[in-house]
DNA sequence: CTGAAAGCGCTAACAC
DNA sequence: GTGTTAGCGCTTTCAG
């Protein structure tokens, strides 16, 4: 079933007929009825291919992404999502696992299977880029990992995110203030704690403890239990996401050091899930819907040709105060 | 750059060029060569939209999602994901935000945009699966809410969990069994309740309590503290999800009720950030690779019309025994 | 083993 | 306004 089948039963030319599929000012109406008529009655869709084929462009966003089960991720997308359907486009996304190296083998990366890009917090995304960069492919990074002043990207200020973290902290009295960090592979991780040691010495204090682990609640449980342990425990902790913040509470509370009365803690990336728990966390938010939204302005320029040159987009975070953090217990 | 171009670079003709793309046995090695080495040096990738008009075939599978941010949906993705890599197909995935009526905006229903598609716990399906069916594209469903005698899909018994949580609590010694389903549009939440009341009817008990609220912590946070304010709190409660559960331990313990000295509690889905907590939670695990495997077989059978009828494929749950469930505290 | 020719379904000039 | 003609880039008969 095809366009022709369309045009014996509409009695128009093709032509007409892929007129008014393409909304063709330029159609009699009486004609576009008929036209109208013929395909709601047949069922008739145009097909895909064919069109993109000879049109060179598929009206497709590709979106790669490592993971899912993230407050973060979930937000970006969903704005992405809707931000492209508004300029006409679809969003389609592609689960990328980290298979090590050698070639990736993302079906997006084809050029004409999608008229762009965007890449999610990738991992290791060298081999992404250059791959992308060589088949000419339009593409962007969100949230990527390292610098690339030839391709537009959008970050977000991690390094002003912890700062606001452990100001906060600062700021409420506490002066013992330690930090556990996520895997340090992660940009996101080395430049939240650059901001929490930054804010540190502004105030004239020195870290009271650094941690790193994975970005999971026993990670941040196990710290602190050891921490605990070895009686080293701080008043103020800045934790590099909510999961470790949550581990944070739950071994604190196990050992009936109350949050925030005996220790204040702080997280980051304002998950879900995390705010569900009391103490209502005190978290860093990431501005997911600006990210997705400005992420696909750049890509669309590009793919127009409207781009002047790469830009790199730093956003900043916001420090979201709820309960899990209080001024200093007085001795 | 087209094949045009590797044609005249090797030296061949198109068609053959044409069959070493595709692998054909069919040419002499030599030729080959001077066409892959053509290739590579041109750096080209065939039209993707030039094979599938003249194949007739994408070698895309689409899948379907309401939702991210979820255990349950990121194994049953992957599984799906790499089930088809290793058939040569890709997985697209598509956020379909639930818009209320209308028609379906998804870009995936298109025959020929993608070779057939999976529809991943839809809301409301109906739509969906009378404009599948209406445009002939082949497809199915997994973890569906109604029952579709004509359409293939993959299930989880729900009643089976239920009635296995509740089982094992009753095993445990436990009468006072309350429990807390889910939002209750979902075929699941009412399945999993009817699995509790026949397990405590198999014992000569009745339901202690029932509540119904979200799959969120706080949920299962207020249906807990109401039960302590009234108090009516059981000995053994029976969440409807992971989430649940931990929002209902949460409540208990900051009223100083230990889990599960005090109270058994059983989640179901296994979420991943819900076994870090302690206690770890005793919970039923859905077998998500299973439900992706099958899915994807089954769809493949329909798109290769290897399909005898549609089947509804029904799996077993697997109660995960962990410590939140303990033996009734003899008074 | 190789190539010439036809055509997948559609759009974009260009005439009328 | 409308239709004729030529492709988009590729695969697939069917001869050779």
């Amino acid at each position: 079933m095809n366009i022709h089948d369309v045009v014996k039963k509409s009695g128009l030319s093709i032509v007409t007929v892929s007129r008014v599929i393409n909304n063709s000012p330029t159609v009699r109406e009486v004609n576009r009825q008929k036209v109208l008529k013929a395909m709601e009655e047949l069922n008739y869709q145009p097909n895909s291919a064919a069109q993109s084929l000879v049109r060179g462009k598929t009206g497709i966003i590709g979106m790669s992404i490592t993971n899912l089960n993230d407050s973060f991720y979930d937000r970006v997308i969903k704005a992405a999502n809707r931000k492209l359907a508004d300029q006409g486009y679809f969003l389609t996304l592609s689960i990328s696992e980290h298979e090590g190296e050698g070639e990736t083998n993302n079906f997006l990366f084809q050029r004409d299977r999608v008229d762009g890009i965007i890449l999610l917090s990738p991992i290791e995304e060298e081999q992404y880029v250059a791959e992308l960069k060589k088949k000419k492919i339009p593409f962007i990074l969100l949230d990527n990992q390292y610098e690339h002043d030839d391709v537009s990207s959008v970050l977000v200020d991690n390094f002003q995110g912890g700062y606001d973290a452990t100001r906060h902290l600062i700021d409420l009295g506490h002066t013992k203030i330690a930090h556990i960090g996520g895997p340090t592979i992660f940009l996101s991780v080395t430049e939240r704690k650059r901001g929490y040691v930054q804010a540190l010495a502004d105030a004239a204090l020195t870290p009271f403890a650094i941690e790193y682990s994975g970005f999971t609640v026993s990670s941040g449980y196990d710290a602190a239990k050891k921490w605990i342990r070895e009686d080293t425990l701080p008043t103020a902790i800045f934790a590099g996401d909510d999961f470790i913040a949550l581990g944070v509470i739950h071994a604190l509370r196990e050992e009936g050091i109350m949050v925030p009365h005996d220790v204040s803690v702080v997280g980051f990336d304002d998950q879900k899930l995390a705010s569900e728990f009391f103490p209502r966390l005190t978290t860093v938010r990431q501005p997911e819907a600006q990210m997705g939204s400005i992420g696909v302005d750049l890509l669309l320029e590009q793919i127009n040709g409207q781009m002047e040159a790469p830009t790199v987009t730093k956003l900043s975070p916001q420090l979201l105060v709820r309960e899990s953090t209080a001024y200093l217990k007085q001795p």
